[in-house]
DNA sequence: CGCATTTGACCTGCGC
DNA sequence: GCGCAGGTCAAATGCG
């Protein structure tokens, strides 16, 4: 199949285009600094997929070197909206889940307004990364 | 039917 | 180049 045609359908100025080669240098920086807006935590839960009150759609999966649990990526469900996430297990120790946050999101929360808060709340964060 | 997940193939950047 | 690692796609499949 033709990769290059079904690729990102060129929308918005936030598609994820793999390659900015046409664009101006310094939009290139502006570019950069929008996507990149990421951060991660840590916590110790036995569940993966805590409830951050968002509606995600799992879209891979890959297997981690020295690592025997796999890493899950995730995209938010929100028509047009970007971003993502991936949650994986510390290699080390097991019962640690990173979650890893990428992108801002375009529109309200869908479900409660406790559920982030809550995961804060409840979990004991361990590292946090901006 | 309309959504989500599974999963192997595929892409891209990087080091050798 | 080649091979690996990380990231993504999409067809098949599952589920309410």
């Amino acid at each position: 199949m033709d990769k290059d045609q079904l690729m990102y359908p060129i929308s918005s100025s936030s598609s994820p285009s793999p390659s900015y080669s046409k664009l101006p240098h310094h939009l290139h920086h502006v570019a950069e600094q929008m996507k990149h807006r990421r951060f991660a935590f840590q916590t110790r839960s036995q569940v993966d997929i805590l409830d951050d009150g968002y509606r995600w759609r799992k879209y891979g999966e890959k297997s981690v070197k020295n690592n025997k649990f796999p890493r899950s990526y995730y995209r938010c469900s929100y028509r047009g909206c970007n971003v993502k996430k991936q949650i994986q297990r510390h290699s080390k120790d097991e019962e640690i889940v990173v979650t890893t946050y990428e992108g801002t999101h375009s529109h309200p929360v869908e479900k409660t307004t406790e559920s982030f808060e809550q995961i804060l709340r409840n979990h004991h964060i361990y590292s946090l990364t901006l």
